[in-house]
DNA sequence: CAATATATAATTGCTCACAACTAAATTGTA
DNA sequence: TACAATTTAGTTGTGAGCAATTATATATTG
């Protein structure tokens, strides 16, 4: 005889607690970011090119895990802002190349001291914070069916 | 001398983490609810409704963190869909307090085998499944300010 | 070379998410 | 009772996110 599927509740589920402490983190960096006048999603894109200085859409996409659907229009809002410069790769028609402007390099200082107040505020040791990070990451990977590669 | 702040990319960031993986979760999530007609936080509904029966606007948004801006939309929707009744609280007119009908109902079975699977995919043992998911539960009120109460 | 396949970005349409605000009902209090 | 404060849902506007599709450029193949 078969048993029921048994329905599990909301704090139960690691799900739940992965969408809302993910919001109430970013929750936390608002203040920062609208005292810069950018979002999370275009920190994110800044961090981004801070490390790599330039990429195409489809690159930073990979990095960020977000479509060109999303990213289209949010980096047209960040060329409207003078954050970012768009131009297609002479080599290649269809990339379209996406650099920071000064303006959002000199928020490198601001983002820096964000970040580490926000760190300040989730109250973990940097063991428990590294701990988490690599899980996150690692389970990130899982669901999204990428092979995890083992550092060198 | 000062030093200057130190900026950290992507991959040594939490937040980020935190980001992509819930979105991630989520996606896995996706084809069984497209199977049964609703979103990702339409399941949240449900599962809050199969636990506590009937709730207003402002218990559920409580529990599930998400206001009134977020929610009377959703609900709406889930009213059109033939997912919940909605009524004032003939008591105080302000309320509006949301029930599953039968055919929400008719979908925990979907919804079982799908938290079930899920479950699965993130290759998560017992007991580091538990722990992430405490960690992050604090970690979710903690950024929003609110106490933790211990268990009793 | 021409035809086909692939890669890339953009577009469309729908749903969240939240800040800021409005409208209406209830409660507390002088 | 008046009337101010509070509570509650709803509305508006902006910005993600993502699935599905389209347009264009490049690469491949017969």
């Amino acid at each position: 005889m078969e048993t029921a599927p048994q329905l599990q509740f909301l704090d139960e589920r690691l799900c739940f607690a992965l969408y809302s402490s993910s919001k109430a983190v970013m929750g936390a960096y608002q203040p920062y970011l609208a005292e810069m006048g950018i979002t999370y999603p275009q920190y994110l894109v800044c961090i981004a090119l801070f490390e790599k200085g330039e990429m195409n859409v489809r690159e930073l996409g990979a990095i960020l895990f977000l479509d060109s659907g999303t990213l289209t229009p949010l980096l047209k809002r960040m060329e409207a802002a003078e954050l970012v410069t768009r131009r297609r790769n002479p080599e290649d028609d269809r990339k379209v190349l996406i650099r920071l402007t000064g303006k959002a390099k000199s928020l490198s200082d601001g983002i820096a001291i964000m970040q580490r107040e926000v760190s300040q505020k989730t109250c973990l040791q940097s063991s428990d914070f590294q701990n988490l990070k690599k899980l996150l990451q690692e389970l990130n990977l899982r669901m999204r069916d990428i092979p995890e590669y083992q550092p060198s």
